[in-house]
DNA sequence: GAAAATTTTGCAACCGGTTGCAAAAAACAA
DNA sequence: TTGTTTTTTGCAACCGGTTGCAAAATTTTC
């Protein structure tokens, strides 16, 4: 069915290595030899199998891409700069949506099955151990929003959360607030521990009482309303800490809701800074996760391992930064 | 590096034919042999090499899944049902994210090498000379959220565009407006122009007059703000009718900031139904598009098309409903 | 228990490329 | 021109599986 290299090589009188050669990078091809095969296989409408290929090479150009969130839409901006990244460096995802009820080990299985040439876990939800079978594997991981470790056994990238939940707690107090809530993401994630970890830490160092403390089941709108509507059983609060933006989306909503104006009567900070942080209907103020920095690193880091597997293990940290919108009260002058 | 084939059939003491029967469905083996095989496979952990197998049996189990809107939240749910639908039938989803700057001619060519084993276009915004580009080059394709043709040349699974549009007319009318603007999808997109026909043909034919008109450049958020501002000139309507969710949010947020209050002083419809249609800060009327049926149905279809390649083309188009919530003014008993 | 029918097994060719090696061709030097 | 060096070329083995075919083994039938 398909134009095989056989039949090129045929019609330009040289041998399949002749052929093979000219479509392969830094091969020693005669520009005479090159032109005739180039012609043939224009003529025949041929392209290489990438299949065969890998099956010589050892090399897929295959990424495992693996993601667990497909509630957040900020997923979709994950997606869009992994997507994007991989492509421009002739790299393919290979897209694995790990539900609660898929296995995890059934996955490291069936990407090896694929042999892909590395794997990209894309979640701050997932537990190190994770990533850490696709080392064991002996395939190149790099975990991307994983926890920070100072000696990693993988290589992560990522933010320093608990810096970062302590710059939550700087923000309030500086915008003068006494009294604050934290509503973090679910529980079992690194990210919402450490978050909530620094941002308890700070306050207590910085003299801001946290009243009440609450973790969402997931990093997901409807958690976060949920969660709040808990929190409102009382306001000692006058302001909220929120471990992602969604939730503090869905936590904003509920206050509403009960007649709360923001901010004047109960102001939020959230975390990612997710396009929609910057909607009118919201107008977030929040902490800057730098996520196309950490995506385009993963991807470089997961690159330069396909030649140097035995890398040691590395730690990417890229800064938080606060975004001042409408969601604190204005500090006064 | 990576165990094979060979070395499970010379430590179980059989042919390798024996070892890739046991491993292949359907494959005449002896309940003993089997036994040794696994025995041994399990000892040496051995998993099949899909790519050899791939190139042996000329089957990838690798399914393009095209898209170019990663902007509209929408997608994410659309790419979690697809990753599951394929994941379930032991399928697995090659992304590609067919940006502007991308050359469409470009990604059949790599979907080609890459063998896959057939196609889902999943976009209402591109042309369908796109998917049939596939069809010319014999890979199974279905286009998803397609237009629908009453003589199609490839498959397509959605809904009936024109008829949804003119469903938004009916409900505007059903609410008691009488002058409405419409505030559509990308021109380029043949589903906005389908929604503008069927609510432009079906408001005439029901005299509900239409004072504005307008497209949005992308199915954004951003867009439909930008339009919406530009619409305010002239306030002649008091409902609009918009071609998708998030153009219709960023219009409700732009027609709020001009001190409007929905649905009191303008009333908003809009299109898909997307999961955040229902939060509390929009609480959006909309028509619903059926997205999981839409994509279970595709998912099908590119599945029986594996074994039958020459199946006719169809079509299969799935009814749209109208979703009440706050945006609309009640009807008066 | 032998003959016939059925199932299981191994051989060997094949899928469509890549690549080390040695021979052939071309380029260069004297 | 000839000898030497460098580049290009083809051969053949290999990547890790699958599968048609005929022989061997097993099961069924009488």
């Amino acid at each position: 069915m398909a134009v095989t290299l056989k039949e090129v090589a045929e019609r330009a009188g040289v041998s399949r290595s002749a052929v093979s050669r000219t479509f392969t990078q830094g091969a020693s091809v005669s520009a005479k030899t090159r032109k005739k095969v180039e012609k043939a296989a224009r003529d025949l409408g041929y392209s290489p199998s990438l299949i065969a290929r890998s099956l010589a090479t050892n090399r897929t150009k295959l990424i495992g891409l693996i993601a667990n969130n497909f509630q957040n839409p900020v997923f979709l901006e994950v997606f869009d700069l992994y997507t994007r990244a991989l492509q421009e460096r002739n790299l393919r995802p290979l897209l694995v949506n790990l539900t609660d009820q898929t296995d995890p080990s059934a996955s490291v299985q069936l990407l090896k099955q694929y042999s892909v040439d590395g794997v990209i876990v894309a979640s701050s939800t997932l537990p190190p151990l994770f990533a850490h079978a696709f080392k064991e594997a002996q395939v190149p991981v790099v975990h991307a929003f994983g926890r920070f470790a100072s000696t990693p056994d993988i290589h992560i990238v990522g933010i320093d959360n608990e810096h970062c939940g302590a710059l939550a707690a700087e923000t309030l107090q500086k915008h003068r607030y006494k009294r604050v809530a934290f509503l973090g993401g679910p529980q079992s994630a690194t990210s919402a521990q450490d978050r909530a970890a620094g941002f308890t830490r700070r306050a207590k160092e910085i003299g801001l009482e946290i009243v009440s403390s609450l973790y969402a089941d997931a990093y997901a709108y409807n958690s976060g309303q949920q969660a709040m509507r808990e929190l409102l059983n009382d306001r000692r609060f006058e302001a909220v800490f929120c471990g992602d933006d969604l939730i503090c989306m869905g936590a904003m909503d509920a206050a509403r809701d009960a007649g709360l104006s923001i901010p004047q009567d109960v102001g939020f900070i959230g975390f990612n800074d997710m396009n929609m942080a910057a909607w009118q209907a919201y107008s977030l103020t929040t902490i800057r996760q730098p996520t196309s920095e950490i995506i385009l690193s993963s991807v470089d880091l997961v690159v330069s391992m396909l030649d140097t597997p035995e890398r040691a293990p590395e730690v990417r940290l890229f800064p938080c930064s606060v975004v001042e919108r409408g969601t604190l009260k204005p500090i006064e002058g």
